[in-house]
DNA sequence: GAGCTGTCTTGATCTGGATCAAACCCAAGG
DNA sequence: CCTTGGGTTTGATCCAGATCAAGACAGCTC
């Protein structure tokens, strides 16, 4: 397998879209109703998957059915894209999802080498990237330290705009290590606290950003 | 000094062989004391790093110096191979180290390229596996199953043997997201239920491996 | 509208792990 | 030997976040 050099910087917005153009040609577009599996956990993994519309999590369970959330992709990304031959996290529509599977396979086949293998790597990268903020997250933050990170990368777009939730309380609870109950709490707190202001419970915006950067420490 | 004694663990040997040969030849050798650090975070990420002897670890501070220790790599271990231009994660000397040093791109000019980069491709896909599973026990897991599966990880050799632990109580614990004196007390319980067995705080043996992996939950 | 149903919030209480504070253990150095 | 000092263990207490238990607030359908 070439990848291209690892030295880009992952997070650049073009999203590979001749790649996105191939996938569209070669694969097939699949709908799944909220909550749907995509995959599940150790399940082959020989299929690549991109968000069209919707939103996906992927997921772990532990064996008493506590979970972790691992992450959450909205349209563009691509994800399933596991290490080694099967899937070590689960997928779900979080909501009605459009999205387009291609095989790994017929996908080298047909597409430029370096085009998917970038795509690839850079998809790995991110993942990885957001992986270990997440470790971080999960093991040295507080409850309102993680709420506040949490709104803050839902809103990278910037402060001002309202910004849409499109997940419930449970998969954030799960996402974030803590229960519906606490992230609730957090909320409420930081709506409180004329940090963020809240519409609705699926949509807010950011009323101060410098609070709430401090807050996600 | 230490003098390099090739001690590499088999996995890693047959996956990177010649990849460690022009390592050996393109690079530098250094030494690193116990706690001295090898890369800072945000530093510029242009060097690739193997472990020759001893233990590294990978980490990040929060502002207000709680800390989480990443990963810890052991001899073999590629390393520093951000996915950016900068280091997200400190690295430093666990215990006394060589670590031999390649600039990624006089590595690139002289290395076969499939090699290399399949073998940084590996590198980072154990990273982001490792990270998986470390959002899954950071997020869900009780302090005892973290230290339960965190033995386990360390034992996989198999029972029975007399096994090191590099890392100290503060590391682990900055590891797990606990303190030393719950780390502590987690060894002390799991001991007493004979569990495993330790021989000084830093050597262990795991004397019912069947308790051990259904603890780790 | 009135009843459902699922999600979210709020309140009261409980507890696992943190924090605070000793004591212990040993290796290194006088 | 006896110190000294870092790492570790143990004990007592505290508190952030979990758990348990109601409410409140939608969207629904009938």
């Amino acid at each position: 397998m070439t990848l291209a050099y690892p030295f880009e910087d992952v997070r650049t917005q073009i999203k590979s879209a001749s790649l996105a153009e191939v996938m569209d040609r070669l694969g097939v577009r699949m709908n799944f109703a909220k909550d749907e599996e995509i995959y599940a956990q150790e399940e082959d993994a020989d299929l690549i998957y991109r968000v069209v519309s919707g939103v996906v999590r992927t997921m772990r369970l532990l064996s008493d059915g506590r979970r972790q959330v691992g992450d959450f992709y909205q349209a563009g990304d691509l994800f399933g894209l596991e290490v080694g031959a099967l899937h070590r996290y689960s997928a779900e529509a979080l909501c009605d999802c459009a999205i387009q599977v291609v095989k790994r396979s017929s996908l080298r086949a047909q597409a430029d080498e370096g085009e998917l293998d970038r795509a690839i790597w850079e998809a790995t990268c991110r993942d990885l990237e957001r992986a270990q903020d997440h470790i971080l997250l999960l093991g040295r933050k507080t409850a309102c330290e993680k709420v506040a990170s949490f709104l803050m990368d839902l809103a990278q777009q910037g402060p001002n705009e309202a910004i849409d939730l499109p997940m419930g309380r449970q998969d954030i609870a799960d996402y974030l290590g803590l229960t519906i109950e606490t992230v609730s709490r957090m909320l409420t707190q930081l709506q409180g606290s004329q940090v963020v202001e809240f519409a609705s419970c699926r949509q807010f915006r950011v009323r101060r950003w410098d609070v709430l950067e401090r807050l996600a420490a």
